[in-house]
DNA sequence: AAACAGGATTACGATTTTGTAATCACGGAG
DNA sequence: CTCCGTGATTACAAAATCGTAATCCTGTTT
């Protein structure tokens, strides 16, 4: 369940939205000055921040700087000011939302829904290669050819993801080990031949299938599309 | 030197373009009909293909969709017809440059180098997070923590890459593993532990470190930026 | 034909990777 | 203080990775 860290000092209130909160299912964590905030933070990752704006020992808006070097959760300011100047200041401090006192207990809730809602993490997606029929994922290490999927060890993996960023261009073996290794050696050819050996053998790359690595005479090689 | 791929059914004009072409460094391939350029095609894979529009055997048209199935190399056709709806038709399939005959040499070379230089490759950057003081790269397997790059085995990467696209944020055990694995099993906890302690050493990731990885009481594990 | 050259593949073994299991560390309960 | 539970670390062994070197293959030259 989503951590909400709530940071409020009159006690009163913060007892409500705690009990609150805490009836609708979420994780409440509660401190009454930024020193305490800033101790929880360490103790537990919230989700989202709830931030009174006047806190005994310093200014909520200062608070929400600090925080945001630890986290990206959303922050909504709850306070007595509705001065359009302290809104303002308020948003400009990093905050997501602002909410003046006082407020309805469901309207809190709706908007820490919006919040969550709109902070969920856009799935991630993987940063990837995708050719007809043939797809390259970097982070799982695996390659896709004509729908057969399989995990290529890290040097196959490598020269597979140069050549399809270079899709029907010629690329010299020289270029792939540099790119690889960070620099030039001696007897690069081999090494590169071997693993480029190995990735047709793992791609269970034949003529049936839709790509086929050609080398020409002078040490370069090129992925191509083969076209029946 | 850039490979060019010249179709032209005029031997006067294929054998003076050739000779220029060479003269001027390039690597000239010449084909005088459809099916012997498709058969080069096999051969060299070109930089440029400078193409002919009427063909003994086809439309030099046709053949640049083929072609372009093949190669994103640059096309640019040569030939007599100059007529609007001409000119449209060959971009329409695919060609990048249009030059009517007669023309000059030397308006051709920087047509050609004016392609060549816009099809460079703008050097593929690799997929990483880049955060301060932290990067990862996944393409060469790597991590750069405060300055001190090292390479990482895979799990390690892809639990780092994981912690660090949801900076400050909770991530369980359970997640990650079946973000790696695609499946979750019994003990997935024992085996992304020790791989989690295995990547703090691999980093030297310690109270020096501007990020560490905390853990909470229920499996979650957060990478976070360590204030001082 | 034989010799040769150079790319492709295979063989080999040192090293790395990695899941499992054992051990350690430490805070809370009894 | 001891016992226990849980998380962190370490130990271990099976398996995978990967560079080097040997071998195979194929087309060309002598």
């Amino acid at each position: 369940m989503a951590h909400i860290l709530l940071v409020e000092d009159d006690t009163d209130i913060m007892r409500i939205n705690q009990s609150f909160l805490e009836k609708e299912g979420y994780d409440v964590h509660c401190a009454d000055s930024v020193q305490q905030a800033a101790f929880l933070l360490e103790e537990c990752v919230p989700d989202l921040v709830l931030l009174d704006v006047m806190l005994p020992d310093g200014d909520g808006m200062d608070f929400c700087k600090i925080l945001r070097q630890k986290t990206q959760a959303p922050v909504i300011f709850l306070t007595a000011r509705d001065e359009n100047d302290d809104v303002i200041k308020g948003f400009r401090s990093g905050g997501d939302d602002y909410i003046t006192k006082p407020y309805d207990l469901n309207v809190l809730k709706a908007r820490i829904e919006a919040q969550l809602r709109r902070n969920a993490k856009p799935e991630a997606q993987h940063p990837r290669i995708e050719l007809p029929d043939l797809i390259i994922d970097l982070f799982s290490g695996t390659a896709e050819l004509d729908g057969n999927e399989c995990s290529l060890p890290q040097r196959e993996l490598q020269i597979l993801y140069l050549l399809a960023s270079r899709l029907g261009s010629r690329i010299s073996y020289h270029e792939i080990y540099e790119k690889i290794y960070g620099c030039d050696v001696e007897d690069s050819k081999n090494t590169i031949r071997v693993n480029m050996s190995r990735l047709k053998k793992h791609l269970a790359m034949d003529d049936m299938s839709t790509y086929e690595i050609a080398s020409t005479a002078d040490g370069e090689y090129v992925l191509r599309r083969v076209i029946f």
